[in-house]
This record gives structure tokens, sequence and C-alpha cells, in this order.
RNA sequence: GGUCCGUUCGUCUAACGGUUAGGACGCCAGGUUUUCAUCCUGGUAAUAGGGGUUCGAUUCCCCUACGGACUACCA
């Protein structure tokens, strides 16, 4: 059996978006189900798009989603270069070969005049094709003389080249998502396979280079399946058919709300992430937000994703990686596009914070802390972590439910002190205070059972004592049980919180 | 406009001719927690419309509607 290879290729034009990222992520997982390659090839045939620091970002991008590639641009490999600007020379030679069998041909139209033949077409509500109808009547060397063509060249003549598409012929292109799609020949254009510049257009070079790096599988997006025939075509003319790779067209990642695909614009307008990184835009210095720096794990992010036009036919929705690579097929990747839903999101951050160990959940709010310099011991730390894990949906969210922890509190919640802070309270948390002096045994349970009993013994509400505790030890009206954090925070520091409620909030 | 692709709860989706159309997110209600979350239990809610084919259509075919992608010397 033929080896399994298949390869993401993205354009350096700034940065990768989620629908990329699941490309590359069912990519990865058809590589590793099927033991074959994946590799990263760099699509940067239009030098006017590109950005600088994009392929930087793209790498780093899926290094953070845990998706590995066995060659590519960033690590070499047997097929190298990787980078399309970087295997430049190759194309000529190929654009040559359809030239002579006769495929493709030269056209010395230049921009403003195609241009202009577009807007007449227009105008005539029609829509200009260069093609089988319409080429004769073209500056091209299907219509021009052999001396004609060469003395154009040799002037240094600006010329492209395209393919010839044939005239009554329909094209099938076996598509393993959608099936068998095909379509009339005459209604392709004959597009330009090598630009005036010197470069292959995307027909070309992935065609070529697919083929040069025996890529088996093509997986890619469903805005490619138009011009999946052109390929098709491609691989015959140059005589490739039986090492074509087959071909997996992905359904779209669409906007949350309404219709249309997923764009920048909807992260900045709905306020989630469209990006796995932040992105400075070098030009405009504009920021966008990413799912790292927002506080996602990756490996919530990629299972989120994995779910988002894929199913396992199963009812199991929460998958480890390797149980992605397990489970992952082709056939099970559905035809329609998917709206992504940032609230189920922040389901799968949530369910995979809470299934962190508290030893990783203190690596993740000690960081916190290291950033805002606030030192603790590891003991109290760990099990800070494991108190509010569950608390947490997002990293930062570390913070702001353990920050009492660490700081104590410097004001007081004006509703909860309207609420329940009555004349008699300072009193009775006096009291409270002198019996936990007392105290020596600081587990929960004791502690419960401590307060408690000074409620009950003095014919107390529960209310009434535990929100105005609650309010002295953090300020509002907010964290784990109570017992729980005196047990946490210790005698000294509970002590000195009631006092200090006491002097500021006095009666 | 043309070509191609698509259409099951609000959303992600299961059911590859026979199910009370299943699960998850969200939402609502109850329970736990005398804070707030978490968590648990329950509930809400869908086959776009119309024709066929068939004993029987979510499932197969056709039409309509709607949506999307593509339509550059961009990828």
């Amino acid at each position: 059996m033929k080896e399994i290879r298949v390869r993401f290729a993205p354009s350096p034009t700034g940065p990768l978006h989620i629908g990329g990222v699941r490309t590359a992520l069912y990519n990865y997982l058809f590589a590793r189900k099927h033991h074959g390659k994946f590799l990263l090839r760099i699509e940067d045939t239009d030098q006017t798009r590109f950005v600088p620091g994009a392929e930087e970002y793209i790498i780093e991008s899926l290094k953070w989603c845990g998706i590995q590639f066995d060659e590519g641009v960033h690590i070499g490999g047997p097929y190298a270069p990787y980078r399309q600007s970087d295997r430049k020379e190759l194309y000529h030679q190929y654009a040559l070969q359809l030239l002579n069998n006769g495929t493709a041909y030269y056209a010395f139209d230049t921009p403003e005049e195609l241009e202009a033949l577009r807007k007449d077409s227009e105008s005539r509500k029609e829509t200009f094709q260069y093609g089988p109808l319409t080429r004769k009547g073209l500056k091209n060397s299907l219509v021009l003389s052999g001396e004609d063509v060469e003395a154009l060249l040799q002037s240094g003549e600006h010329y492209v080249i395209r393919v010839k598409i044939p005239e009554n012929e329909t094209i099938v292109v076996q598509d393993l998502i959608r099936g068998r799609v095909s379509v009339e020949s005459m209604l392709l254009d004959d597009k330009v396979l090598y630009k005036s510049d010197g470069m292959p257009t995307y027909h070309l070079a992935n065609v070529v280079d697919d083929y040069l790096m025996k890529i088996s599988h093509v997986i890619r997006g469903e805005e490619w399946l138009p011009s999946a025939p052109l390929h098709v075509l491609l691989y015959r003319y140059f005589g490739w058919e039986a090492d074509m790779p087959e071909f997996a067209h992905l359904p779209l990642l669409l906007k949350p709300d309404g219709n249309g695909k997923l764009s920048k614009r909807d992260g900045d307008r709905l306020g989630f992430p469209v990006f796995p990184l932040r992105w400075t835009d070098p030009k405009s210095g504009e920021v966008s937000s990413g799912y790292r720096e927002s506080g996602y794990l990756p490996e919530a992010f990629i299972n989120m994703l994995a779910l988002l036009g894929w199913n396992p036919g199963t009812e199991q929705e929460v998958f480890s990686i390797e149980e992605l690579i397990q489970a992952f097929s082709i056939e099970r990747v559905g035809k329609s596009g998917s709206k992504f839903d940032p609230e189920k999101a922040k389901w799968f951050n949530h369910h995979y914070m809470s299934g962190l160990d508290d030893r990783e959940v203190s690596i993740l709010l000690g960081n916190i802390l290291k950033e805002r310099e606030i030192e603790v011991s590891p003991d109290f730390l760990l099990s800070v972590s494991a108190i509010i894990k569950d608390r947490a949906v997002l990293i930062p969210d570390l913070w702001e439910q353990s920050h009492y922890f660490f700081v104590a509190p410097v004001s007081w919640d004006e509703k909860v002190i309207q609420k329940f802070w009555k004349p008699e309270t300072p009193a009775l948390l006096q009291k409270l205070s002198e019996i936990l002096a007392n105290t020596e045994d600081f587990t929960v349970e004791n502690i419960d059972t401590v307060v408690k009993t000074y409620i009950n013994d003095n014919g107390l509400g529960m209310g009434q004592i535990m929100n105005t505790l609650r309010l002295a030890l953090v300020g509002g009206s907010f964290g784990p049980g109570v017992s729980a954090m005196i047990s946490l925070l210790g005698k000294n520091e509970t002590l000195n919180r009631i006092d200090k409620a006491i002097a500021n909030l006095g009666s």
C-alpha cells in the first residue's frame, strides 16, 4: 500500500485562523492514524501578499496545539525545500512541459486589457471568461504565429502561461467527503499557471509540489472545490494520473450568528478569539486576541475544534489527542459547514480545567502569582489550587477565584454590608474570633463544627454569621465554603481579617 | 449573474429505508452548596417546503426555497 503522506500548505499572508488550524488538525490526525507523514509546506508564490512573521506564527501556533510535523519548512526533510519561493526555478520547467505538449500556451494580454474586457462583459451582465470560447480572439500563442510569439518573448514582453482547457469534456473529481463531483470543461477558465513575475500560481505549484512530494491525500478547505477539476486536469496533462492524490474537501467554519465564513471581524464583534495565538499586525499594529493568551488549554481547544465538522459516531466527545488519532476517519467528516460556538469552547475548557490534577493547576496559578510578584509556599499554593479549580473556566479565572487567599481584602462589598452587617455583628464576630483563637484543630471539619456550634449555642441564624464572616474573610460574597477558607487561611490570618473588618466596618 | 457544494432541536451533531428521531452545548426547573460557581436530576426544542420511489422515508430521486464557496497574473 502506498505510504500516506499529507500536507498542510498555508500561505504566509497573516495569522492562521481556527479554520486553518482545523484543516491542519485533520491532516495531522489522518497521517498519524495511518502511520503516515505530515508535512508543512509554505505557499508563498504571491510576493505581494507576504506578511513578515506569518510563517513563524503558523509554526508556533501549531506547536502550541500539539500538532507535530514530520517534514517541513522549519525542520527540513527528504523533499526540501518546503517553501515555494525557494522552489521557484523548479516550476518553469513544468510549465514548459505543458507548453510543449500543447496543454498550455503563452498569453500576452495585459492586465489592463483583461480588465477592460471584464468591464465590458459586466456591462452586458455577462461574465468574462478566458477560456475555450474566447481564447481564439485574444493575444496568445494559439492565434499568434510562431515568429510573432518568439519575437514577443525575445523582446521581453510580459507574458503568462495559461492552461488550455479542453472544449467538451466532463471532468470528474472523486472526493472522499462529497463523492463524485463533476463539471463541464467549457465552464472552466484557462487559468494562469505561470505569472509574468516568474512565479507559478497556486494551481501549478500545488500540483507540481504534491506530485514531487508524493502526497497521497489532499485534505483542504471547501473553498478549493471549484478549482479541483482544474487540478485533476493538470495531473492528466502532466501524465501523473496514476499518482494523483485523493481529495477531501472540508466543510467551512461559519460565523456563530447569521451565515458566512468565520472571519477575523466576527471575533472582534462577538468577543471571542478567532486565532490560536495573539497576533499583532506588523503594518497597522492592530492586535487580535488568541486562544492561548485568553487562557485556553491547547488540549481543550483541539478537542473542541476536532468535533467541529467531524464526529466519531459514538456519544463520546471528550478526546485526548491520542484518542482523536485512533477515532478519526475522513468518512465521518460532515458535508455541511459548522457554525462556531464560543460557549461550547468555554465548556470544553472548563471541563479540561477541572480534569487537571491539583499539581498542574498549581503550576498555572503559580505562573500568575509570579507575574504579580506574590510568593507563597508550594503547599499553600497546592491547597488553594485544589479548592478553586472547579470554579475556573479559563486560566485567568484561577486568579479571579483565588486572589483573596493571597491578598487580604482592603475594601468590603457595599451591598453585602447593607444586607448583613448589623449593629450586633461586630460583637458576634468578636466572640467567634475568640473561640477560634482557642481552637487548635484547624481542619475543615473541625472549623465547621466549631462555627456551627457557636451559631447553635447562641441561637443565631446561619446567614447572620456565615455571610458576615465571609465578608470579613474575602471582602465580598464569593469564594469557596467559609470553613474551607478559614482552614486554609490559618488561625493568624483569619483572626487578622476578622479584626480588620470589625475595625473598618464597625457598627 | 454563472458554476459547484450544502440544508435534522437556537448551536455542534447521531440515526447509512422500519427508533417514542438519540447525545452534547445553551436555556429553564429542582436538588446539593445557607455566597457564587461546580456537580447531580429533570425539562424545553429539530428532520426547510412540495412532489415522487417504496408496504414504509430524516435516510433514495426530482423540483422549489434558503444558505455558502468559487468566479484575479490571491492563496
